[in-house]
RNA sequence: GGUCGUUUGGCCGAGGGGCUAGGCACAGGUCUGCAAAACCUGCUACUCCGGUUCAAAUCCGGAAGCGACCUCCA
């Protein structure tokens, strides 16, 4: 799979930013983009194998505009070009299709903007924009210097990069009207077909049930949700702990992609102590010793029943809630009161790999290069305090386990010994 | 104002005509030197008002709350 994820420049707000730190451009752009790139490291967010910049494909936007001009479908007015939406009406019925919106109802209410003057019909959208004296990025064109509309870089980018059409195109449910349902007219105009097969539309993320928007002042950057630091305009803190990267993307698949997610930190501590307890059950399957042969329908049946759930519009908190059974099942073996055969626990482990790690991009947060000499460390230490308790010094023991809990080290006594987690 | 969507237990969240996910929290129990973990048990909910149906959280109509969008910019 190819995935091309543009990087959006934001002229405005990056100009103004520019002005005033006294920087280039294309300095702030960069400087987002890195923290963008670092945070989705972080979440353990695959990068796209291309990644290209709407600023760096000025001819290919150029381009697709006097395509859907030579189709007649737009027109000049004023150095800036228009997309005619009323022709393009007539022409195909397809303005609208995927937002289900009706043309002859926003006449009706359309608001006072910039430059209403300049076209034929006020729904029509801009292909390319005349700029302002001030305008800092800015193109020579047949029209005029100016810039390119705003849906036109995904359309020329996704049919460069991806094909045309190409799979999937993916995006906020805030973005389908105007943006997708542009993308899709500017596409059919000037080749014909729809730019994609599928739309993955996304919800929104809500604060404590309300919208996250920097003006109501409850915007919660990934960084601070990772620090654990957040004063909102009152100054108040919002996040009560820290929050890890998996924490954050396992909360997140709880929930259906096209449902809206809400955070808060009792939802969020849910999900940090739930993805404890399956990496937990993962560890300790590596712990059990087979018994019998037969093996266990829940654990045969596992597999069929997460590819069913991912096959319905991914639909990953039904996956979780089967790997939570799971989990119940390792956790009974492991405490004797059910017996897995070899082929059971390959089966579960297997399980796990695909589902948790690969399909849904878990990871463990706890290993790093670090582990074999942290696991040397803890059995020597948990030797020691075993060797106490058999002494009946419960004095030591718990002096060990206390003093380990006080670093972070939880020490669970089970019927072979202790472990530990961290 | 218009269009669309949504409302599920203390919290987060699936599901979407009869079968009532899952996690967290809470309570009781088992195990244990104690604790933690784990396991077992309990907590059985679908905003409100009408309607359709043998049967509605689920379908239809209406109301209220919440949210997105309504073609400037991205």
């Amino acid at each position: 799979m190819c995935a091309d994820h543009d990087a959006d420049e934001g002229e405005d707000k990056i100009a103004k930013k520019a002005r005033l730190e006294q920087l280039e451009p294309m300095e702030v752009a960069q400087y987002y983009t890195n923290r963008y790139h670092a945070a989705m490291e972080r979440l353990n967010v695959l990068s796209p194998s291309i990644e290209p910049h709407a600023s760096g494909h000025i001819m290919e936007q150029i381009a697709l505009v006097q395509s859907i001009l030579d189709a007649g479908l737009a027109y000049v007015s004023n150095g800036s070009v228009y997309f005619d939406v009323r022709k393009y009406q007539e022409q195909t019925h397809k303005y609208g299709q995927l937002s289900g919106r009706v043309i002859e109802e926003m006449l009706a209410t359309t608001r006072d903007l910039d430059g209403q003057e300049e076209k034929r019909f006020s729904g029509d959208f801009a292909l390319w924009k005349k700029a302002a004296p001030e305008h800092i990025m800015r193109w020579p064109s047949p029209w005029s210097d100016g810039f390119p509309g705003w849906h036109a870089e995904c359309t020329a980018m996704g049919a460069k990069y991806l094909g045309s059409p190409f799979d999937i195109h993916g995006g906020g449910m805030d973005l389908i009207f105007p943006h997708h349902e542009s993308e899709i007219a500017q596409c059919v105009a000037s080749t014909g077909h729809t730019p994609c097969r599928y739309w993955m539309h996304n919800n929104m993320i809500t604060i404590n049930g309300q919208k996250m928007g920097k003006s109501l002042g409850n915007f919660i950057t990934l960084d601070e949700f990772f620090t654990g630091s957040h004063k909102d305009k009152d100054g108040k803190e919002m996040l009560e702990q820290p929050y890890s990267p998996m924490t954050i993307r396992f909360f997140i698949l709880q929930a259906h992609y096209r449902s809206t997610v809400d955070f808060s930190n009792e939802a969020l501590q849910a999900s940090e102590k739930g993805f404890a307890k399956l990496m937990e059950a993962y560890k300790t399957l590596g712990r059990i010793t087979p018994s019998g042969n037969a093996t266990v329908a829940q654990v045969s049946e596992l597999r069929a029943k997460c590819y069913d759930a991912m096959n319905d519009d991914f639909n990953t908190p039904i996956v979780i809630s089967h790997l939570f059974d799971a989990a119940r099942i390792i956790n009974q073996a492991n405490d004797g009161k059910l017996k897995l055969s070899q082929a059971d626990i390959d089966e579960l482990k297997g399980v796990f790999d695909t589902f948790l790690f690969e399909v849904m991009g878990m990871k463990d947060e706890t290993s790093s290069d670090n582990t074999a000499l942290i696991d040397g460390l803890m059995k020597i230490i948990l030797d020691i305090r075993a060797t106490a308790k058999a002494n009946k010094d419960w004095c030591t023991s718990d002096k060990i386990r206390d003093a380990l809990g006080a670093a972070g080290v939880t020490v669970k006594d089970g019927k072979d010994g202790a472990t530990y987690s961290y």
